[in-house]
DNA sequence: CATGAATGAGCGTTCATTCAT
DNA sequence: TATGAATGAACGCTCATTCAT
């Protein structure tokens, strides 16, 4: 999260004067810039590849001015990491009690897949994050993301005692699901290369939306009919 | 890989010297010690953050010694991520055209797993490579991940024709099954919360691979009889 | 000196507004909260040392202000060693042609000590800045400095001359009360340590101004009868 | 005291290579070096005033080379302020008990002025320490300086017991002796002024030796026979 | 050969100062 | 007028790399 600015208000008291507003407003917008600049840096270069100066070019402000905002590079980090998890679990609104499995899952793949491709930067920052050790992620994070993996499990605990779907972990499922659907472009150059295609199109995310979908509704077995 | 030591004995015309078979053991012993130590260190803390000198002191030699074989850091680096290609295929052998379809992706499954696990950080290496955009992975690493993801992308197909599994894109369905599997050991923080526990054990292994496995073949919807 | 603020009235031919007078109070008080703050600040940290931000701070100013009353650090340092010129000779008072010379010399040297104690702040900033080479130093304030010795040493001189006391040099007796009584202050970390105490405390000035007194004014050394 | 350099010593143990001295030498050529620049520099311009770059530039060695032997500016400054410790209390070899008071005293006082002069850097370095409070100074150097200011105390109560000075406060009488004689190096811009000299030489400070002597030794005041 | 010593380019950060309102 | 916002020059320090023996 921002920092306040250091200065001091020591004078204040007198109301708010009238261009707090328009202050509040620049210092909302410069925080932003900052932000989503540091997320395609970090994403790209990792917290120590990344340099200041990369974040403040791509930011559009002066060097100098980033540290009006933030006091630290670690600082920045740990906003941009803080952010994701607003959007972490978006998709998982899809997998509700009162909807049909089939439809549901199928609903919550695409919705992981189109958001991890809509926001590649932010999706690859996370997983870095991650495969570092978690270290920078607050304790509040973790514990909203396991809270939110808990509730979803008892849906899928519920379609079982339902017999809709069979009985299956649910917290594994989802594991196979979550890196199912992120791999496409966490590891996009894996992709390509085993997907043998230089980029990948609209078509190829709608046939790894099929393809697991297809893959863990029905499974890969022929039956005997 | 290893540059030659800058000095040599071509020019002195006394051929081979009497310990040149020991000096070529020590080199060797030398080399596998940094690298080794390299691996470890990269997967914790990323080409930009590793230090030169924790290397050399993970692999206990002096940190001019590191120079004396390898003329810079992101040569070390190049050499480990070149390394982690040996291994990447090795459970692949599992999927083969004369096993049972169920049987053989079980074995994949579970050979997976457990190379993720007991090869932590050159799994954690390697997925940070990949997302940082494979740059520094060589053009015949990739040509035979390539080669070998097409061949066995092959034996499903023939599985299918002969109507052992059902029609799928091979290819994405082994991206399901990599992603999977590895996410145990690359976001092994994020697994954990998911499944709330402190440390993931033999048995939340086991629970996975059963999980992937029966999901994968069996599919998840309960079928009228 | 403070500067003028950069904008006036002059231009706007109105003549002096009504309000003059209270603007030029407070521009007084601001620029006294200025000054009483920095002596404390530079006292401490130096000039290199002390941030501006902090004497805006312990003067209760916004920052911005303090450049409005100041165009440098520099000045703001150069205008508090002034002020303490006007203080430097005032216990000089007591060393008058008029006045015996044990009671008057007792009287400076408590005068000296008491004052070096009740302005701690500046007598150490004065110091330093002494320390420095008084590079910060006017002109004036040193040929204030000068005469006021001038004429006080020839004080002395005319008590040497009425026999009064023993031929000295009086500049060099001044710099050994000088020195001693600020000592006290200046040193306060060695005068503890060499007196074995935490804290100097009341009785500890009384002893000092007594020693000094006692010893300059009949010496060490045992007389014969 | 500087810091081993940072090398590690994994692989000795084989003996001390035969360039060890000369190593060892170089580096206790290089520590001098720069300890010497670092007095000269800390003594002009503080802790903080002071740039690295100066005392690498006057040392002589490249700036990165400072930081081979020492980890911080800091702790050149420590070491330079430890340093001074072994010759503060040099001249109190003359106040011995079995000397007589009157030449120990002068012969004290003599030695004191001629030390803080030949060392003018070390001294006012010192005194700025003690100005800003000491905080650099170790907890034995202050025991240290403690004791001996202790024990020479000793001496003088010893000559008072034998009727040879009068009673004194020891303590206080060594910070009249201590303060007079330093104050011409550590401030000798007001030295100068007071004296209305340009510069200090060598018959000021003869007869600043006599003027204090005389005084401390034999009083200001004339007597009646 | 092997390795401790040396170095300089470059980074994160600070902070006096200026700007804009 | 007064002040929060902005900035860039410079500093302490790190560390990959080279040097010298």
């Amino acid at each position: 999260m921002a920092e306040e600015p250091k200065t001091n208000n020591v004078t204040s008291g007198r109301g708010v004067p009238s261009h707090a507003v328009s202050d509040e407003r620049i210092r909302a917008r410069n925080v932003l810039k900052i932000l989503t600049a540091a997320v395609e840096v970090f994403s790209r270069k990792g917290l120590d590849g990344a340099r200041i100066v990369e974040i403040a070019k791509a930011s559009g402000l002066p060097k100098g001015n980033v540290y009006y905002y933030f006091s630290s590079k670690e600082e920045i980090y740990n906003a941009t990491i803080d952010r994701l998890i607003h959007s972490w679990d978006e998709a998982f609104r899809h997998i509700s009690a009162d909807r049909e499995p089939a439809e549901a899952i199928e609903a919550y793949v695409r919705a992981k897949l189109e958001h991890a491709r809509g926001n590649a930067a932010e999706t690859r920052l996370f997983a870095n994050e991650i495969l570092q050790g978690a270290e920078h992620l607050s304790l509040e994070a973790r514990e909203h993301m396991r809270r939110v993996t808990a509730e979803k499990a008892g849906v899928l605990d519920g379609w079982a005692e339902a017999r809709k779907i069979v009985r299956v972990d649910a917290r594994h499922l989802f594991i196979l699901l979550w890196s199912a659907t992120q791999f496409y472009v966490e590891f996009e150059a894996l992709a390509c290369d085993a997907l043998d295609v230089r980029q990948l199109r609209t078509a190829d995310y709608d046939l790894a939306a099929k393809t697991i979908t297809n893959t863990v509704l029905n499974g890969l077995l022929v039956r005997p009919e």
